[in-house]
RNA sequence: GGGUUCGUAGCUCAGUUGGUUAGAGCCCUCCGCUCAUAACGGAGUGGUCGACAGUUCGAAUCUGUCCGAACCCA
């Protein structure tokens, strides 16, 4: 069977970073699998362009919107060159082609009847320019990202059914067990689509950066907004809609569609729905992989410690990078890159096992063989190693098809060990010196076999190294090979071997700077001891466990009313909604800091569980948490807006 | 609040349909070897398998409750 595996069309509003690249680096991997093993294979990535977002970004640039489009294109394009990504088709959604196929299945989807137009009325963020589903209002209200109020806006727009599609999808999930994988998350698409389908807009009229619709429906106000689009590449990169659909013919339905955990949910329900729709196969497999965190924490702009692939890449190795992520997770879950982790698996994994490897039988077979090696007496000496090797490589389709790299590798690894073991055990050196010659060259040329098995194996992960290795074992890595010596299981003809410099040199010290730490690392890290110093002598007395913290009911609590309490100088009364029936009064001392105006519809943080106490004769049920210092007084605010009566701590 | 998943050695994880003394890699200690990138091999330290109760001849594995973590939905 044919295989057609791809990545999500990547959005260029940014640069490409370690998730883009991770994505990638599994599908590339699978791609090159499948190829090795002589199936057809078209791989496919690209960039998504379209949207409002571009729009903007680009006239923030100073650019028209193609230009734009274009130049972040280029840097996907081009990391993923300088990384040798054997991409069969870069696609880009300002293709003409990709346009055309787009418009087709539009028409044939509105000829059927599933999409249909109607009027999208939404909770509208005017700042934002953006609608927002009520589920993700806060308070019912407020804009999830500004936090100012939203409207009610109306808007013309074109829906797809995906309500009348929930039997069918469900029904789908079902039958085809590995539809999505990791299949730990199948429940999860499952209930989403349960708990009910609404109709998806899939046109806009508030931006014209996009696909115009068909012009058989003579309206140009719309453009076609982002899944619809975006989605659709999967087929039209194959000429759907176009003149030739023979790549159609040979590749579709997809083999495996690789997205990150962010985007399972509309390749998993909305792209089969439009699928159904225009009466297509279905792709075998959505698989989705986690995010990277960097020394356990998330990595962000604002913190400083995203980690670059090509930095990485271009001061340890590519192929040791891209070793790295496959290796180091299971797939689905999230992973975390650290220079520890990293530099471990490298000097552990590829120096020492694989590398010296190596290197230990360009030694030997120089010492007792001039470098000439046969594998004429393998099997008779080494039946055994032979056999358990074989059956390791014979266990590694499973993980593949599995996509779970890391028990590829792991697994792999295992050959590696049974070549090391039987040096040791074998000790060329010493039969050497009891004259068994035969047998010394017996055991050398048993590793070399499993190297060799070992390099066919490991090539989709890293295609040059083992290209290296390969070649020093006098052959080369190719779907030939992989049919000779992985299907056949023959064994290597006669070969000298080549000396090859160490193809994983140790990494002895980090050379790359570690993830910055908040402020000065130094100072801090001595600031910390010196407060653990006073906490664990002077101050034992003051330390409390997190349960008597939590003996203190903080809440966020919204301020409604702000009335002067006239007699007093300091005393302002509040009412505070804190999520409860009836708003709090609450009395605080900050009537020369703040005015009503600073206060009403700005929230706070609230002492929930105070008892409460009378001041001026008014009772204050509830405190209001500030600090204040020499140059006055402020609160302590929530960085974001939350639902009135939310816990703090 | 509803749901899903998970909690196994210092760290990262594997443990198939419940079945003998619970495994691997890394780290650490000791020993061996010298072909090799101070690499490799062997041995050892280390776990009341989150807690408690139950089903069973027998539970890391099944059930319930609780504690803790993550994710999805509201």
């Amino acid at each position: 069977m044919n295989n057609y595996v791809t990545t999500p069309i990547y959005y260029v509003n940014g640069e490409a970073h370690i998730g883009h690249a991770y994505t990638t680096f599994i599908a590339d991997t699978l791609a090159r699998y499948a190829k090795l093993q002589g199936k057809k294979t078209y791989f496919l990535t690209g960039t998504d362009e379209h949207g409002q977002k571009i729009e903007e970004s680009a006239k923030k640039n100073g650019k028209s919107t193609k230009e734009f489009a274009d130049e972040i294109s280029a840097t996907f394009k081009n990391l993923w060159d300088g990384f040798d990504i054997d991409y069969d088709k870069f696609i880009r959604t300002t293709d003409e082609d990709h346009k055309i196929g787009v418009q087709k299945a539009f028409k044939t989807m509105y000829d059927k009847g599933d999409i249909y137009k109607g009027d999208y009325e939404g909770h509208y963020c005017i700042s934002c320019e953006t609608f927002f589903p009520e589920s993700q209002l806060i308070d019912n209200e407020f804009c999830p990202d500004c936090g100012r109020g939203t409207t009610i806006v109306k808007e013309e727009s074109y829906f797809f059914k995906l309500s009348s599609y929930e039997d069918r999808l469900l029904k789908l999930y079902e039958e085809q067990d590995d539809f999505i994988l990791p299949r730990s998350r199948k429940n999860e698409v499952i209930n989403f689509v349960k708990n009910g389908l609404h109709d998806l807009s899939v046109t806009r009229t508030s931006f014209t950066w996009g696909v115009p619709l068909p012009k058989e429906l003579n309206d140009d106000k719309h453009v076609m907004y982002v899944w619809l689009d975006a989605l659709l590449n999967y087929i039209t990169a194959l000429g759907y809609g176009s003149d030739d659909e023979s790549l159609m013919k040979e590749f579709w339905p997809a083999t495996k569609h690789l997205v990150g955990k962010d985007i399972l949910r509309f390749h998993a329900i909305y792209w089969p729905a439009f699928l159904m729709s225009l009466d297509l196969p279905l792709p075998k497999s959505i698989c989705a992989h986690g995010w990277w965190t960097r020394d356990g924490e998330k990595m962000s702009k604002s913190k400083g410690n995203v980690v670059s692939p090509k930095e990485v890449a271009d001061v340890y190795g590519y192929e040791n990078f891209r070793y790295f992520m496959l290796r180091e997770v299971p797939f689905g879950q999230d992973g975390d890159y650290s220079q520890r982790a990293f530099i471990d698996r490298v000097n552990s994994e590829l120096s020492n096992d694989l590398g010296n490897l190596l290197n230990r039988i360009i030694g030997m077979s120089g010492k007792y063989s001039e470098f000439a090696i046969s594998s004429v007496d393998v099997v008779k000496y080494h039946t055994s190693e032979y056999t358990e090797m074989t059956k390791v490589i014979e266990s590694l389709d499973s993980f593949m098809q599995n996509v779970q790299t890391h028990r590829y590798l792991e697994e792999l690894w295992k050959a590696l060990s049974i070549a090391n073991k039987s040096i040791e055990q074998y000790a060329p050196w010493v039969k050497m010196k009891e004259n068994k010659k035969d047998e010394a060259l017996a055991t050398v040329a048993l590793v070399a076999n499993i190297l060799a098995k070992v390099s066919i194996m490991l090539n989709p992960i890293m295609p040059h190294t083992t290209q290296k290795i390969a070649s020093a074992l006098g052959f080369e890595i190719n779907a030939d090979s992989y049919t000779r010596f992985i299907d056949d299981d023959d064994v290597l003809s006669d070969f000298v071997i080549q000396k090859v410099p160490p193809l994983f040199p140790r990494i002895e010290e980090p050379l790359m700077n570690e993830a910055p730490i908040q402020e000065h690392p130094k100072e801090v890290k001595k600031e910390q001891k010196a407060v653990e110093k006073k906490v664990s002598t002077v101050e034992e007395d003051n330390i409390i466990t997190i349960d008597q913290f939590f003996e203190t009911s903080l809440k966020i609590g919204t301020v409604l009313e702000v009335d002067e309490v006239k007699k007093s100088k300091k005393l302002l009364r509040l009412q505070v909604d804190l999520g409860e029936e009836q708003p709090r009064q609450i009395i605080a001392g900050i009537k020369e800091f703040y005015s009503a105006d600073d206060l009403i519809d700005t929230q706070v943080c609230v002492v929930s569980n105070l008892k409460p106490a009378k001041l001026m004769g008014m009772l204050s049920e509830g405190m209001i948490l500030a600090a204040k210092d020499k140059d006055g007084l402020v609160l302590v605010r929530p960085e974001k807006r939350k639902t009135s009566g939310t816990k703090v701590g």
